[in-house]
DNA sequence: TCTGGGGTCCTAGGACCC
DNA sequence: TCTGGGGTCCTAGGACCC
């Protein structure tokens, strides 16, 4: 714990409906929910107008339109997110060279390893100035908590929510954590949470109360000895930056249960694949292989090969994803199938074992990119990734152009039409035109960037998006005592 | 019309080795 | 003749996070 609230936790609010919003003028102000379309879509993130009707993230989308029918239902636009992301950290970047992204929307920052003095006031004015900085740079709000720990920190911007700044001062934290739920502290789900209330702890005072031994006796010795630290307000962790990724992996839920064994088989290979281009694009190779299973009744299996070093062969990811497949009943309908890799290597070059087996994988290869092309060409009723430049789905949120009215966004399709709404990030609210699918005019478009695309004449020092929700003043910096709500 | 997709960390048992 | 004791690797599962 540090003496001054030197740690800056940063979370962007409603992050994906929030870019939605700002990217689609007329949606602002409007409940938008963004997530899986499909009859087995969960929510990802609900704008805070679609929140007040109860819809919330990892929601199943078909619980969500029943408490909000009226609701912008979007599919994620993870290039879009990235885009922002990006410049939200480069802001993050300029104020320390110690940031830990937790996610794209997410990340702590180590002021005091920037140099910023050691006082609240300075701290408080940098984290006011960075929310400034990132609205007038993505047109979207953050909120931020400040704290002398990561934990705190980030129960700090928790309470900020949405759009505020919440400084816990040191000393303050187990007098303001003290009568808090438990649910509260990070690691705290569900399983451990009723585990605690069975042993009548509910809040995090009776959770330092019960002490380490307890705590140790009733989750085990990591998770005890760390909650019980935590339940203190005590949290030495370091900020640490550039964390590499130890493990790569792909899934998909299937619209329907998998019964066929053949195109179990054959969704396996395109997810090996799948997961080889993730790996090679992240210049990673890998030694172990494991394969996913969900079942029709949602129970979950995995089944892992170590191999005897790294690769990034396709042929040997695909072989032994296959021979982890055969080890599997899959007799009564397969809902998931995923594949990844763990025990990541820097890929420089080619191990011994890789070297040995060259010659020997290449034929195997291109023996099971023609045995895979088969099957699929046989029993696959999905047809592969074509190359055409026509999506085989319109999904709702997405970019798209047309050559006589412009730039716009899928608003809805189906019976061979589509639907789209003719608007810019910094247009008015647009009109609504009906195409037919196959339209030659209409093609798919890149998202736009949310502030400064404004042609010439109409810059503004002012951000450009303005969602209605977002109340201009700069955020309270009440309490945290108040309850915090928690997914 | 129940329950995504991408990750991290921990536990526990058996194999294996010294 | 009853049984050692660690350390490490591998596998499977589970909790948790965004």
């Amino acid at each position: 714990m540090r003496p001054a609230p030197t740690i800056l936790h940063l979370d962007m609010d409603a992050f994906f409906a929030a870019a939605e919003q700002a990217a689609k003028p007329s949606l602002r102000g409007k409940p938008v929910v963004v997530g899986g379309i499909g009859a087995r879509g969960v929510v990802s993130t609900a704008s805070y107008e679609a929140r007040v009707f109860g819809v919330r993230s990892a929601m199943p989308t078909a619980q969500a339109r029943r408490l909000c029918p009226n609701a912008a239902y979007l599919s994620p636009r993870f290039t879009l997110y990235r885009q922002v992301s990006e410049v939200v950290m480069e802001l993050l970047h300029a104020l320390s060279p110690l940031v830990e992204p937790l996610s794209l929307d997410e990340a702590f920052v180590d002021l005091e390893a920037g140099g910023v003095p050691a006082e609240t006031a300075a701290v408080r004015a940098v984290g006011e100035q960075l929310r400034r900085d990132i609205r007038s740079a993505t047109g979207l709000t953050g909120s931020v908590g400040l704290a002398g720990a990561k934990m705190l920190a980030k129960i700090a911007s928790e309470a900020a929510k949405p759009n505020g700044l919440v400084v816990i001062e040191p000393g303050t934290e187990r007098e303001l954590l003290g009568p808090m739920t438990v649910r509260t502290l990070p690691g705290v789900g569900p399983a451990t949470a009723e585990t605690l209330r069975r042993a009548g702890i509910h809040t995090v005072a009776e959770t330092a109360e019960a002490g380490e031994a307890e705590l140790v006796r009733l989750l085990g010795r990591a998770h005890g000895a760390g909650l019980y630290a935590m339940a203190l307000g005590q949290d030495d962790r370091p900020v640490v930056a550039e964390r590499d990724a130890k493990s790569i992996s792909v899934e998909d839920t299937f619209e329907v249960d998998l019964t066929d064994r053949t195109r179990v088989r054959s969704e396996v290979l395109r997810l090996a694949d799948r997961c080889v281009q993730r790996l090679r694009a992240a210049g990673r190779s890998g030694r172990t292989v494991v394969i996913k299973v969900r079942n029709y009744d949602f129970s979950t299996l995995t089944r892992s090969e170590t191999l005897r070093g790294p690769t990034d062969d396709p042929a040997v990811i695909r072989e032994a994803a296959v021979r982890l497949l055969e080890t599997v009943d899959t007799t009564g309908g397969v809902r998931l199938l995923g594949v990844g890799v763990s025990g990541l290597a820097d890929f420089t070059q080619e191990d011994l074992f890789a070297q040995l087996a060259t010659e020997r994988e290449a034929e195997e290869a291109a023996a099971a990119a023609a045995a895979a092309a088969a099957e699929e060409a046989a029993g696959g009723t999905e047809p592969h990734e074509a190359e055409e430049e026509r999506p085989r789905r319109w999904h709702p949120g997405l970019d798209v152009v047309h050559d006589e009215y412009g730039a716009g966004w899928v608003q809805g399709s189906g019976v061979g039409r589509v639907t789209v709404r003719f608007e810019t990030p910094w247009s008015a609210p647009g009109r609504v035109r009906t195409f037919a699918v196959e339209d030659p005019a209409l093609r798919p478009g890149e998202p736009l960037p949310l502030v400064g695309g404004a042609p010439a004449g109409g810059q503004s020092s002012e951000p450009a998006i303005l969602p209605k929700f977002l109340s201009p003043e700069p955020g309270d910096t009440g309490s945290v005592g108040e309850a915090i709500s928690r997914r």
